[in-house]
DNA sequence: ACTTAATATTATTATATACTAATATTTTTT
DNA sequence: AAAAAATATTAGTATATAATAATATTAAGT
Protein backbone atom coordinates (compact mmCIF):
# COMPACT_ATOMS: atom_id res chain seq x y z
CA UNK A 1 0.00 0.00 0.00
CA UNK A 2 1.49 3.06 -1.52
CA UNK A 3 0.50 6.41 0.37
CA UNK A 4 2.83 8.74 -1.25
CA UNK A 5 0.12 11.33 -2.21
CA UNK A 6 -0.55 11.94 1.52
CA UNK A 7 3.09 12.09 2.18
CA UNK A 8 4.20 14.10 4.87
CA UNK A 9 6.67 16.44 2.18
CA UNK A 10 4.72 19.28 1.26
CA UNK A 11 5.77 19.59 -2.29
CA UNK A 12 4.11 22.71 -2.85
CA UNK A 13 6.20 24.13 -0.82
CA UNK A 14 8.87 23.60 -2.92
CA UNK A 15 10.50 25.93 -5.05
CA UNK A 16 9.79 24.59 -9.12
CA UNK A 17 13.99 25.06 -9.52
CA UNK A 18 14.20 22.37 -6.47
CA UNK A 19 11.65 20.15 -7.99
CA UNK A 20 13.41 20.02 -10.87
CA UNK A 21 16.80 19.71 -9.60
CA UNK A 22 14.75 16.54 -7.00
CA UNK A 23 13.24 14.42 -10.46
CA UNK A 24 16.64 15.00 -11.86
CA UNK A 25 18.53 13.65 -8.98
CA UNK A 26 15.80 11.14 -9.22
CA UNK A 27 16.09 9.30 -12.31
CA UNK A 28 19.77 9.24 -12.16
CA UNK A 29 19.46 7.52 -8.99
CA UNK A 30 17.11 4.85 -9.51
CA UNK A 31 19.05 4.11 -12.68
CA UNK A 32 21.94 3.72 -10.59
CA UNK A 33 23.91 6.11 -12.16
CA UNK A 34 26.43 8.85 -10.31
CA UNK A 35 25.31 12.56 -9.42
CA UNK A 36 27.26 14.33 -11.06
CA UNK A 37 27.19 18.08 -10.84
CA UNK A 38 28.11 19.06 -14.23
CA UNK A 39 25.71 16.70 -15.48
CA UNK A 40 22.97 18.04 -13.43
CA UNK A 41 23.81 21.91 -14.62
CA UNK A 42 23.89 20.28 -18.93
CA UNK A 43 20.68 18.99 -18.10
CA UNK A 44 19.12 21.90 -16.46
CA UNK A 45 20.75 24.11 -18.86
CA UNK A 46 22.69 25.97 -15.60
CA UNK A 47 26.24 26.30 -14.77
CA UNK A 48 27.88 24.41 -12.45
CA UNK A 49 28.55 27.11 -9.64
CA UNK A 50 24.95 27.76 -10.02
CA UNK A 51 24.50 23.94 -9.27
CA UNK A 52 26.81 24.07 -6.22
CA UNK A 53 24.85 26.33 -4.68
CA UNK A 54 21.42 24.91 -5.58
CA UNK A 55 22.74 21.56 -3.67
CA UNK A 56 24.13 23.22 -0.67
CA UNK A 57 20.55 24.49 0.04
CA UNK A 58 18.85 21.19 -0.81
CA UNK A 59 21.44 19.83 1.81
CA UNK A 60 20.25 22.40 3.93
CA UNK A 61 17.06 21.69 3.50
CA UNK A 62 17.55 18.03 4.12
CA UNK A 63 16.37 17.23 0.65
CA UNK A 64 20.21 15.75 0.13
CA UNK A 65 23.33 14.47 1.42
CA UNK A 66 26.90 14.93 0.10
CA UNK A 67 29.73 12.93 1.20
CA UNK A 68 32.63 11.39 -0.18
CA UNK A 69 30.73 8.41 -1.64
CA UNK A 70 28.79 11.21 -3.72
CA UNK A 71 25.12 13.07 -3.77
CA UNK A 72 22.75 11.58 -2.97
CA UNK A 73 18.57 11.98 -2.00
CA UNK A 74 17.82 11.87 1.36
CA UNK A 75 13.86 9.79 2.65
CA UNK A 76 12.54 13.08 2.11
CA UNK A 77 14.18 13.90 -1.05
CA UNK A 78 13.28 11.00 -2.21
CA UNK A 79 9.78 11.07 -1.54
CA UNK A 80 9.10 14.21 -2.79
CA UNK A 81 10.44 13.80 -5.70
CA UNK A 82 8.25 10.74 -6.47
CA UNK A 83 5.43 13.44 -5.59
CA UNK A 84 7.09 15.56 -8.26
CA UNK A 85 7.38 12.78 -10.50
CA UNK A 86 3.77 11.36 -10.18
CA UNK A 87 2.76 14.89 -10.87
CA UNK A 88 4.19 15.43 -14.18
CA UNK A 89 3.03 12.25 -15.48
CA UNK A 90 -0.25 12.97 -14.44
CA UNK A 91 -0.11 16.09 -15.91
CA UNK A 92 0.88 14.52 -19.27
CA UNK A 93 -2.18 11.92 -19.44
CA UNK A 94 -4.46 15.00 -18.57
CA UNK A 95 -3.29 16.79 -21.76
CA UNK A 96 -3.36 13.99 -23.11
CA UNK A 97 -6.49 14.77 -25.54
CA UNK A 98 -5.55 18.33 -26.02
CA UNK A 99 -1.75 18.17 -27.41
CA UNK A 100 0.03 15.77 -29.72
CA UNK A 101 2.38 13.29 -27.40
CA UNK A 102 5.72 14.49 -28.79
CA UNK A 103 4.84 17.99 -26.46
CA UNK A 104 3.09 16.59 -23.69
CA UNK A 105 6.30 16.39 -21.49
CA UNK A 106 7.62 19.57 -22.21
CA UNK A 107 4.22 20.98 -20.88
CA UNK A 108 3.90 18.92 -18.36
CA UNK A 109 7.36 20.18 -17.54
CA UNK A 110 6.05 23.67 -16.57
CA UNK A 111 2.52 22.46 -15.04
CA UNK A 112 3.71 19.89 -12.91
CA UNK A 113 5.00 22.51 -10.19
CA UNK A 114 1.43 24.07 -10.10
CA UNK A 115 -0.78 21.19 -9.19
CA UNK A 116 -2.08 20.56 -5.85
CA UNK A 117 -2.66 17.42 -3.92
CA UNK A 118 -6.02 17.26 -4.44
CA UNK A 119 -6.05 17.56 -8.49
CA UNK A 120 -2.87 14.80 -7.83
CA UNK A 121 -5.44 12.45 -6.04
CA UNK A 122 -8.50 13.29 -8.64
CA UNK A 123 -6.09 12.88 -11.59
CA UNK A 124 -5.02 9.37 -9.91
CA UNK A 125 -8.31 8.24 -9.42
CA UNK A 126 -9.78 9.67 -12.75
CA UNK A 127 -6.81 7.66 -14.80
CA UNK A 128 -7.54 5.03 -12.56
CA UNK A 129 -3.51 4.83 -11.22
CA UNK A 130 -1.72 4.34 -14.57
CA UNK A 131 1.33 2.58 -14.38
CA UNK A 132 3.51 4.65 -16.92
CA UNK A 133 3.39 7.82 -18.26
CA UNK A 134 2.38 8.14 -22.53
CA UNK A 135 5.98 8.00 -22.79
CA UNK A 136 6.06 4.36 -21.09
CA UNK A 137 7.61 5.97 -17.82
CA UNK A 138 7.38 4.26 -14.45
CA UNK A 139 4.77 6.13 -11.93
CA UNK A 140 6.51 6.02 -8.76
CA UNK A 141 4.45 4.32 -6.08
CA UNK A 142 3.36 1.97 -8.47
CA UNK A 143 4.29 -1.53 -9.94
CA UNK A 144 7.46 -0.84 -11.83
CA UNK A 145 6.58 -3.10 -14.99
CA UNK A 146 9.38 -1.26 -16.51
CA UNK A 147 11.65 -3.70 -15.43
CA UNK A 148 10.35 -6.22 -17.49
CA UNK A 149 11.64 -4.30 -20.26
CA UNK A 150 14.81 -3.90 -22.48
CA UNK A 151 16.44 -1.30 -24.55
CA UNK A 152 16.62 -1.87 -27.78
CA UNK A 153 19.66 -1.55 -28.20
CA UNK A 154 19.99 -5.12 -27.34
CA UNK A 155 17.37 -6.48 -29.84
CA UNK A 156 19.24 -8.99 -32.66
CA UNK A 157 17.87 -8.58 -35.89
CA UNK A 158 14.28 -10.42 -36.76
CA UNK A 159 13.38 -9.99 -33.20
CA UNK A 160 9.15 -8.83 -33.24
CA UNK A 161 9.03 -6.34 -30.61
CA UNK A 162 6.49 -3.46 -28.95
CA UNK A 163 7.79 -0.61 -28.11
CA UNK A 164 7.02 0.03 -24.66
CA UNK A 165 8.83 3.21 -23.16
CA UNK A 166 10.85 6.38 -24.29
CA UNK A 167 13.35 6.88 -21.06
CA UNK A 168 12.30 9.91 -19.02
CA UNK A 169 16.03 11.94 -20.40
CA UNK A 170 14.91 11.27 -23.79
CA UNK A 171 12.00 13.23 -23.28
CA UNK A 172 13.63 16.60 -22.55
CA UNK A 173 14.71 16.39 -26.16
CA UNK A 174 12.07 18.36 -28.17
CA UNK A 175 13.06 17.15 -31.75
CA UNK A 176 13.70 13.80 -30.96
CA UNK A 177 10.66 13.36 -29.79
CA UNK A 178 8.75 15.04 -32.71
CA UNK A 179 10.61 12.67 -34.91
CA UNK A 180 9.49 9.66 -32.76
CA UNK A 181 5.90 10.72 -33.08
CA UNK A 182 6.39 11.14 -36.69
CA UNK A 183 7.44 7.39 -37.26
CA UNK A 184 5.25 5.73 -34.69
CA UNK A 185 7.74 5.05 -32.25
CA UNK A 186 5.39 4.69 -29.23
CA UNK A 187 4.59 3.15 -26.64
CA UNK A 188 2.43 -0.48 -28.18
CA UNK A 189 3.46 -0.07 -31.38
CA UNK A 190 4.41 -2.92 -32.87
CA UNK A 191 7.65 -3.63 -34.92
CA UNK A 192 10.75 -5.50 -36.01
CA UNK A 193 14.21 -5.18 -35.78
CA UNK A 194 15.28 -5.23 -39.25
CA UNK A 195 18.89 -4.16 -39.73
CA UNK A 196 21.71 -3.30 -37.44
CA UNK A 197 24.61 -1.44 -38.60
CA UNK A 198 27.67 -1.30 -35.71
CA UNK A 199 29.95 0.79 -37.62
CA UNK A 200 27.24 3.16 -38.12
CA UNK A 201 25.86 3.00 -35.00
CA UNK A 202 22.51 2.72 -35.97
CA UNK A 203 19.73 0.28 -35.54
CA UNK A 204 17.10 -0.31 -38.33
CA UNK A 205 13.44 -0.93 -36.77
CA UNK A 206 10.60 -1.22 -39.64
CA UNK A 207 6.81 0.11 -38.58
CA UNK A 208 4.15 -0.49 -40.47
CA UNK A 209 6.23 -1.21 -43.70
CA UNK A 210 8.67 1.52 -43.59
CA UNK A 211 12.29 1.22 -42.06
CA UNK A 212 13.35 3.93 -39.41
CA UNK A 213 16.74 4.31 -38.73
CA UNK A 214 17.69 4.71 -35.30
CA UNK A 215 21.36 6.58 -33.77
CA UNK A 216 22.59 3.49 -30.82
CA UNK A 217 22.15 6.69 -27.91
CA UNK A 218 18.47 6.90 -29.25
CA UNK A 219 18.39 3.13 -29.53
CA UNK A 220 19.36 3.66 -25.37
CA UNK A 221 16.68 4.76 -24.77
CA UNK A 222 13.77 2.67 -26.49
CA UNK A 223 12.58 0.18 -23.92
CA UNK A 224 10.48 -2.57 -25.46
CA UNK A 225 9.18 -6.15 -25.09
CA UNK A 226 9.14 -9.62 -27.32
CA UNK A 227 5.70 -9.34 -28.81
CA UNK A 228 4.13 -12.79 -28.11
CA UNK A 229 4.03 -14.08 -31.43
CA UNK A 230 1.19 -16.68 -30.97
CA UNK B 1 -11.80 38.85 -35.69
CA UNK B 2 -9.44 38.60 -31.86
CA UNK B 3 -6.12 37.88 -32.38
CA UNK B 4 -4.61 37.95 -28.90
CA UNK B 5 -3.78 33.98 -28.70
CA UNK B 6 -1.02 34.81 -31.46
CA UNK B 7 -0.34 38.49 -29.74
CA UNK B 8 3.36 39.82 -30.28
CA UNK B 9 3.72 39.81 -26.09
CA UNK B 10 5.08 36.57 -25.13
CA UNK B 11 3.41 36.42 -21.89
CA UNK B 12 5.33 32.97 -20.65
CA UNK B 13 8.23 35.30 -20.72
CA UNK B 14 6.31 37.77 -18.08
CA UNK B 15 6.97 36.20 -14.13
CA UNK B 16 3.82 34.95 -12.71
CA UNK B 17 3.94 37.69 -9.96
CA UNK B 18 3.92 39.97 -12.92
CA UNK B 19 1.04 38.11 -14.02
CA UNK B 20 -1.07 38.15 -11.19
CA UNK B 21 -0.66 41.86 -10.69
CA UNK B 22 -1.64 42.21 -14.65
CA UNK B 23 -5.18 40.47 -14.08
CA UNK B 24 -5.88 42.32 -11.07
CA UNK B 25 -5.36 45.41 -12.81
CA UNK B 26 -7.31 44.21 -15.60
CA UNK B 27 -10.15 43.73 -13.77
CA UNK B 28 -9.59 46.98 -11.78
CA UNK B 29 -9.92 49.11 -15.20
CA UNK B 30 -12.37 46.71 -16.75
CA UNK B 31 -14.98 47.30 -13.60
CA UNK B 32 -13.89 50.83 -13.98
CA UNK B 33 -12.32 50.83 -10.51
CA UNK B 34 -9.51 52.79 -9.46
CA UNK B 35 -6.14 51.06 -9.39
CA UNK B 36 -4.96 51.62 -5.64
CA UNK B 37 -1.84 50.31 -4.21
CA UNK B 38 -2.78 49.06 -1.18
CA UNK B 39 -6.10 47.56 -2.41
CA UNK B 40 -3.75 45.50 -4.84
CA UNK B 41 -1.49 44.85 -1.48
CA UNK B 42 -4.61 43.66 0.19
CA UNK B 43 -5.91 41.86 -2.83
CA UNK B 44 -2.26 39.89 -3.71
CA UNK B 45 -1.85 39.71 -0.09
CA UNK B 46 1.87 41.29 0.26
CA UNK B 47 2.68 44.81 2.20
CA UNK B 48 2.15 48.11 0.11
CA UNK B 49 6.06 48.47 -0.48
CA UNK B 50 6.01 45.34 -2.26
CA UNK B 51 3.19 46.78 -4.62
CA UNK B 52 5.35 49.95 -5.21
CA UNK B 53 8.30 48.23 -6.31
CA UNK B 54 6.80 45.59 -8.30
CA UNK B 55 4.89 48.63 -9.92
CA UNK B 56 7.68 50.55 -10.38
CA UNK B 57 9.43 46.91 -12.54
CA UNK B 58 5.96 47.43 -14.23
CA UNK B 59 6.39 50.69 -15.43
CA UNK B 60 10.15 50.17 -16.55
CA UNK B 61 8.89 47.27 -18.34
CA UNK B 62 6.29 49.02 -20.39
CA UNK B 63 3.30 47.03 -18.51
CA UNK B 64 1.84 49.89 -16.49
CA UNK B 65 2.07 53.85 -16.51
CA UNK B 66 1.65 55.71 -13.97
CA UNK B 67 1.02 59.41 -13.35
CA UNK B 68 -1.00 62.13 -11.46
CA UNK B 69 -4.19 60.87 -13.19
CA UNK B 70 -3.56 57.11 -11.29
CA UNK B 71 -2.33 53.64 -12.63
CA UNK B 72 -3.26 52.04 -15.55
CA UNK B 73 -2.33 49.06 -17.97
CA UNK B 74 -0.50 50.40 -21.13
CA UNK B 75 -1.63 48.56 -24.55
CA UNK B 76 0.85 45.53 -24.14
CA UNK B 77 -0.01 45.01 -20.52
CA UNK B 78 -3.40 45.31 -21.46
CA UNK B 79 -2.54 42.74 -23.90
CA UNK B 80 -0.58 40.45 -22.08
CA UNK B 81 -3.62 40.63 -19.01
CA UNK B 82 -6.19 38.72 -21.55
CA UNK B 83 -4.23 36.79 -22.47
CA UNK B 84 -3.37 35.69 -18.48
CA UNK B 85 -6.77 35.74 -18.00
CA UNK B 86 -8.02 33.86 -21.11
CA UNK B 87 -5.65 31.30 -19.79
CA UNK B 88 -6.80 30.98 -16.28
CA UNK B 89 -10.30 30.75 -17.41
CA UNK B 90 -9.40 27.99 -19.92
CA UNK B 91 -7.73 26.04 -17.54
CA UNK B 92 -10.64 26.27 -14.94
CA UNK B 93 -12.68 24.04 -18.15
CA UNK B 94 -10.28 21.73 -18.45
CA UNK B 95 -10.44 21.06 -14.88
CA UNK B 96 -13.94 21.32 -14.59
CA UNK B 97 -14.68 17.59 -14.84
CA UNK B 98 -11.37 16.93 -12.03
CA UNK B 99 -12.50 19.21 -9.17
CA UNK B 100 -15.22 20.48 -7.97
CA UNK B 101 -16.56 23.98 -9.14
CA UNK B 102 -15.16 25.94 -5.92
CA UNK B 103 -11.66 24.43 -6.42
CA UNK B 104 -11.50 25.50 -10.21
CA UNK B 105 -10.28 28.75 -9.49
CA UNK B 106 -7.49 28.33 -6.69
CA UNK B 107 -5.93 25.79 -9.21
CA UNK B 108 -6.45 27.47 -12.23
CA UNK B 109 -5.16 30.53 -10.36
CA UNK B 110 -1.51 28.46 -10.21
CA UNK B 111 -1.38 26.57 -14.02
CA UNK B 112 -2.12 29.12 -15.30
CA UNK B 113 1.32 31.25 -15.40
CA UNK B 114 2.82 27.38 -16.94
CA UNK B 115 0.69 26.86 -20.02
CA UNK B 116 1.94 27.55 -22.83
CA UNK B 117 0.40 29.43 -25.97
CA UNK B 118 -0.16 26.16 -27.80
CA UNK B 119 -2.05 24.81 -24.69
CA UNK B 120 -3.91 27.72 -25.02
CA UNK B 121 -4.98 27.88 -28.90
CA UNK B 122 -6.10 23.91 -28.67
CA UNK B 123 -7.91 24.33 -25.21
CA UNK B 124 -9.89 27.19 -26.99
CA UNK B 125 -10.43 24.71 -30.10
CA UNK B 126 -11.57 21.65 -27.99
CA UNK B 127 -13.87 24.03 -25.68
CA UNK B 128 -15.22 25.70 -28.94
CA UNK B 129 -14.53 29.17 -28.18
CA UNK B 130 -16.14 29.85 -24.82
CA UNK B 131 -17.39 33.21 -23.71
CA UNK B 132 -16.99 32.49 -20.01
CA UNK B 133 -15.14 30.45 -17.32
CA UNK B 134 -17.17 28.30 -15.44
CA UNK B 135 -18.19 31.18 -13.42
CA UNK B 136 -19.72 33.15 -15.63
CA UNK B 137 -16.81 35.62 -15.82
CA UNK B 138 -16.21 37.09 -19.99
CA UNK B 139 -13.15 35.45 -21.18
CA UNK B 140 -11.11 37.91 -22.61
CA UNK B 141 -11.29 38.86 -26.60
CA UNK B 142 -14.47 37.06 -27.36
CA UNK B 143 -18.53 38.45 -27.06
CA UNK B 144 -19.24 40.29 -23.46
CA UNK B 145 -22.60 39.03 -22.89
CA UNK B 146 -21.78 39.45 -19.33
CA UNK B 147 -22.88 43.41 -19.93
CA UNK B 148 -26.41 42.04 -19.91
CA UNK B 149 -26.67 40.62 -16.86
CA UNK B 150 -27.56 42.46 -13.36
CA UNK B 151 -26.12 42.28 -10.00
CA UNK B 152 -27.81 40.57 -7.45
CA UNK B 153 -27.91 43.88 -4.90
CA UNK B 154 -30.38 45.56 -7.56
CA UNK B 155 -33.42 42.58 -8.33
CA UNK B 156 -36.63 43.14 -6.73
CA UNK B 157 -37.63 40.74 -4.47
CA UNK B 158 -40.53 38.23 -6.27
CA UNK B 159 -38.49 38.78 -9.31
CA UNK B 160 -38.03 35.24 -11.14
CA UNK B 161 -33.59 34.94 -12.11
CA UNK B 162 -30.87 32.89 -13.19
CA UNK B 163 -27.65 32.78 -11.55
CA UNK B 164 -24.92 34.08 -14.28
CA UNK B 165 -21.63 34.91 -12.77
CA UNK B 166 -19.74 35.00 -9.80
CA UNK B 167 -17.36 38.20 -10.07
CA UNK B 168 -13.83 37.00 -10.38
CA UNK B 169 -12.65 38.82 -7.39
CA UNK B 170 -15.25 36.95 -5.61
CA UNK B 171 -13.65 33.41 -6.78
CA UNK B 172 -10.67 35.16 -4.53
CA UNK B 173 -12.77 33.59 -1.75
CA UNK B 174 -12.62 29.89 -1.50
CA UNK B 175 -14.94 29.17 1.07
CA UNK B 176 -17.47 31.74 -0.31
CA UNK B 177 -17.00 29.44 -3.09
CA UNK B 178 -17.77 26.56 -1.35
CA UNK B 179 -21.02 28.17 0.12
CA UNK B 180 -22.37 28.98 -3.25
CA UNK B 181 -21.56 25.48 -4.43
CA UNK B 182 -23.30 23.85 -1.40
CA UNK B 183 -26.23 25.75 -1.94
CA UNK B 184 -26.34 25.65 -6.06
CA UNK B 185 -25.71 29.40 -6.52
CA UNK B 186 -24.20 28.84 -9.69
CA UNK B 187 -24.46 29.75 -13.31
CA UNK B 188 -27.47 28.32 -15.42
CA UNK B 189 -29.40 28.15 -12.04
CA UNK B 190 -32.92 29.17 -11.61
CA UNK B 191 -34.34 31.15 -9.02
CA UNK B 192 -36.45 34.10 -7.06
CA UNK B 193 -35.43 36.52 -4.80
CA UNK B 194 -37.76 35.91 -2.12
CA UNK B 195 -36.74 38.68 0.65
CA UNK B 196 -34.56 41.68 1.14
CA UNK B 197 -33.75 43.02 4.58
CA UNK B 198 -31.75 46.32 4.30
CA UNK B 199 -31.57 46.78 7.88
CA UNK B 200 -29.61 43.18 7.92
CA UNK B 201 -27.99 43.99 4.73
CA UNK B 202 -29.20 40.59 3.22
CA UNK B 203 -30.97 39.24 1.00
CA UNK B 204 -32.56 35.68 0.28
CA UNK B 205 -33.05 33.81 -2.74
CA UNK B 206 -35.14 30.52 -2.95
CA UNK B 207 -33.03 27.82 -4.70
CA UNK B 208 -35.35 24.68 -5.37
CA UNK B 209 -37.26 25.38 -2.12
CA UNK B 210 -34.46 26.39 -0.34
CA UNK B 211 -33.90 29.43 0.93
CA UNK B 212 -30.62 30.75 0.75
CA UNK B 213 -29.46 34.08 2.71
CA UNK B 214 -26.63 36.19 0.53
CA UNK B 215 -24.64 39.76 2.73
CA UNK B 216 -25.16 42.70 0.35
CA UNK B 217 -21.41 42.44 -0.52
CA UNK B 218 -22.14 38.74 -1.65
CA UNK B 219 -25.07 39.74 -3.82
CA UNK B 220 -23.32 42.68 -5.16
CA UNK B 221 -20.83 40.02 -7.07
CA UNK B 222 -23.51 37.78 -7.99
CA UNK B 223 -24.96 38.87 -11.79
CA UNK B 224 -27.97 37.43 -13.12
CA UNK B 225 -30.07 37.45 -15.29
CA UNK B 226 -34.40 37.97 -15.76
CA UNK B 227 -35.28 34.40 -16.46
CA UNK B 228 -37.99 34.36 -19.07
CA UNK B 229 -40.92 33.27 -17.60
CA UNK B 230 -42.81 32.15 -20.79
C1' DA C 1 54.75 10.57 -13.15
C1' DC C 2 53.03 14.31 -15.70
C1' DT C 3 49.93 16.56 -18.35
C1' DT C 4 45.38 17.22 -19.78
C1' DA C 5 40.60 17.01 -19.03
C1' DA C 6 36.78 16.90 -16.13
C1' DT C 7 34.63 18.39 -12.15
C1' DA C 8 33.71 21.30 -8.12
C1' DT C 9 34.01 25.35 -5.52
C1' DT C 10 34.76 30.22 -4.06
C1' DA C 11 34.13 34.94 -4.71
C1' DT C 12 31.63 38.45 -6.64
C1' DT C 13 27.76 40.40 -8.90
C1' DA C 14 22.88 40.85 -10.48
C1' DT C 15 17.71 40.51 -10.40
C1' DA C 16 13.04 39.53 -8.67
C1' DT C 17 10.59 39.17 -4.85
C1' DA C 18 9.51 40.00 -0.23
C1' DC C 19 9.84 42.10 4.45
C1' DT C 20 10.04 45.96 8.39
C1' DA C 21 10.54 50.58 9.95
C1' DA C 22 10.27 55.13 9.00
C1' DT C 23 8.61 58.92 6.48
C1' DA C 24 5.85 61.42 3.20
C1' DT C 25 1.78 62.52 1.01
C1' DT C 26 -2.95 62.72 0.24
C1' DT C 27 -7.67 62.33 1.58
C1' DT C 28 -11.26 62.33 4.77
C1' DT C 29 -13.46 63.58 8.82
C1' DT C 30 -14.39 66.36 12.41
C1' DA D 1 -8.22 74.40 9.28
C1' DA D 2 -6.56 70.77 12.17
C1' DA D 3 -6.50 66.03 13.25
C1' DA D 4 -7.02 61.46 11.81
C1' DA D 5 -6.96 57.99 8.42
C1' DA D 6 -5.54 56.16 4.22
C1' DT D 7 -2.11 55.70 0.91
C1' DA D 8 2.54 55.77 -1.04
C1' DT D 9 7.31 55.78 -0.86
C1' DT D 10 12.18 55.37 0.79
C1' DA D 11 15.73 52.95 3.06
C1' DG D 12 17.63 48.95 4.45
C1' DT D 13 17.63 43.87 4.66
C1' DA D 14 16.86 39.00 3.23
C1' DT D 15 16.43 34.90 0.10
C1' DA D 16 16.39 32.15 -4.21
C1' DT D 17 18.16 32.01 -8.40
C1' DA D 18 21.44 32.92 -11.84
C1' DA D 19 25.80 34.54 -14.02
C1' DT D 20 31.22 35.12 -14.70
C1' DA D 21 35.96 34.65 -13.41
C1' DA D 22 39.19 32.39 -10.91
C1' DT D 23 40.80 28.59 -8.43
C1' DA D 24 40.82 23.94 -6.57
C1' DT D 25 40.48 19.27 -6.91
C1' DT D 26 40.05 14.88 -8.97
C1' DA D 27 40.33 11.62 -12.74
C1' DA D 28 42.18 9.98 -17.10
C1' DG D 29 45.44 9.37 -20.68
C1' DT D 30 49.89 9.24 -22.38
Amino acid sequence: MKNDTLSSIDVTKISPIIQDYLSLIYIMERDHEPVVGSRLAELLGVTPPTVTNTLKRMVRDGLVVMDKEGTHLTKSGWEAAKVVMRRHMLVEWMMVKTLPWSLLHNEAHRLEHAISTLTETALMDQLSNPETCPHGNPIPGGNDITTEWVSLINIPIGEHITIRRIHELAEENTDLLAFLETNHVMPGVQTQVTDILPFNETITITIEGKPIILGFSVARSVFVEKTNES
